[in-house]
RNA sequence: GGAGGGUUGGCAGAGUGGUCGAAUGCGCCGCACUCGAAAUGCGGUAGGGCAGAAAUGCCCUCGCAGGUUCAAAUCCUGCACCCUCCGCCA
């Protein structure tokens, strides 16, 4: 969440941040909310105050009692009668008013400066394109080669599962953990730890992610029934990993290299990527998460993206790197990278890879700092995509395919696959 | 699924109605001793809010929420979480 101290002081600065995510969020700055929630903040300030002043009285009076003779004590304890009764009718409405000013503090992240406003992800920006597209005779998508492979099997996972599942087979699925072995040859040198994080996180964890707001509950399955949700991403499982724990400042940055399923309901996207593994209720995913200084989140926010890069490039697939404007960023993201893979047979760009600096966002609720000489300070949490399995597997298929319909294996992961150079029939 | 135990400061752990925001030990910080370190001794050391330039002062917090009381870590009610044993289980 926001810092709700810094929120009071600065509206006026919040609420331009907010509207700078564009339209849909107008719900959160639209005057009465944003009225009804100063005047309460105002009421509770003043009867705070007076809450105080009364309670010091009262602590004051009782201070001493146990030395007070048995008739004076009786004394003072029929005149403080009173006292306390009006100290637990302020008590009441201070809370009262405070859930009212509370309502609104499910606010999103500010965007950085840097971050470019725009409604919707027609304001993103393109940084650089890298890499060389290969010529490809007319190229295929990626299930019509993967198909006659027997690679991918959507019937049978419909039978079994419904839609958005598949079945990723034989040497594809085989590839899936050289992606791993690669990933983990090239990041952990980077001081990651490798982790496989538990895939049901409680309630208050998924909120302190701050995934529940802006619609993110939706998106999630939710296990009502043991109060567990299933992430979406590891990020949801690594940052509350270090709940409630200070961090030694020579412990940061703090990085993880996490491995898990991921789950996500898919709820807003009916007819939109319906075909094979690009959008399902269930993939693999490798992803980076840092735990840094607050001065040097930026940097860090740099080196996951830098990582990244070099993932792809040691694949030698071409991509693009996007910086998201204000109005495509996630609820609790201050900036975000994008990388887009060339994908020869869609001939477009599509989304693989996503970095994010959540700042303090995430950390202010789950209570993780850095013991800094005796101050406690906030640390910052970032995350990014290394490999989402099976984006990068249709990537591969896309841009490795040979004119025969076979695949070419990436020199970088052939190590990994018994021997196998190329996939045919 | 059945039975039981627990939740107090960075950690361990005392505390069953008032002088308890909390003994003691460990850890950590400072000082002394030492060439230096260890050991020892002395002192300090929870978080948050408000006021203040600061010193400091006041308020809140002993899992959470309600209740009893002039007064709650302590009594009552509900909830959450953790743990142990039995059963089942990759």
């Amino acid at each position: 969440m926001i810092d709700i101290k810094d929120f009071d002081k600065n509206r006026v600065k919040y609420i331009e941040a907010a509207k700078k995510r564009g339209k849909k969020f107008s719900f959160l700055f639209n005057e009465p909310a944003v009225k009804k929630d100063t005047i309460a903040s105002q009421i509770v300030k003043t009867k705070q105050r007076e809450l105080e002043l009364l309670q010091a009285k009262r602590n004051a009076a009782n201070k001493n009692i146990s030395a007070l003779t048995f008739d004076e004590r009786k004394k003072r304890i029929v005149e403080l009668k009173p006292l306390s009764e009006q100290i637990k009718h302020l008590e009441h409405e201070v809370k009262l008013y405070a859930s009212e000013s509370q309502d609104v503090f499910a606010w999103p992240n500010t965007p950085k400066d840097d971050v470019p406003v725009g409604d919707d992800e027609s304001g993103n920006l393109t940084l650089r394109e890298v890499g060389k597209k290969k010529k490809i005779d007319n190229p295929k998508d990626y299930l019509s080669l993967a198909e006659p492979l027997n690679l991918i099997d959507m019937k049978r996972a419909s039978q079994v599962s419904g839609s958005r599942f598949a079945y990723i087979l034989g040497p594809l699925a085989q590839m899936e953990f050289a992606l791993v072995q690669y990933a983990q040859k090239t990041l952990l040198k980077e001081g990651f730890t490798m982790v496989v994080p538990p895939v049901m996180i409680k309630e208050e964890n998924m909120a302190a992610m701050g995934y529940l707001n802006g619609g993110g509950e939706n998106e999630t399955y939710h296990l009502t029934k043991d109060k567990l949700y299933l992430v979406g991403t590891s990020e949801q499982s690594i940052g509350p990993m270090h709940r409630d724990e200070i961090f030694k400042e020579e412990d940061l940055p703090k990085r993880y290299l996490s491995f898990s399923t991921c789950f996500r309901r898919e709820a807003g996207s009916y007819g939109k990527d319906t075909k094979g593994i690009l959008r399902v209720h269930q993939f693999d995913k490798l992803e980076m998460f840092s735990f840094t200084l607050p001065e040097k989140s930026d940097e860090e926010h740099e080196f996951l993206l830098a990582m990244e890069e070099k993932l792809w490039q040691g694949l030698d697939i071409p991509y693009r790197v996007i910086k998201l404007c204000t109005g495509d960023l996630g609820w609790p993201s201050a900036r975000t990278y994008d990388i887009e893979t060339w994908m020869p047979g869609q001939n477009t760009y599509r989304e693989v890879c996503s970095a994010s600096t959540t700042t303090d966002y995430q950390s202010r609720d789950l209570n993780i700092k850095v013991d800094r000489g005796g101050k406690k300070e906030l640390v910052h949490m970032l995350n990014g995509t290394a490999f989402a399995i099976g984006r990068t597997l249709i990537a591969i298929i896309e841009n490795n395919q040979q004119p025969d319909g076979s695949i070419a294996i990436p020199p970088v992961l052939q190590p990994y696959m018994t021997g196998l150079k190329v996939i045919k029939a």
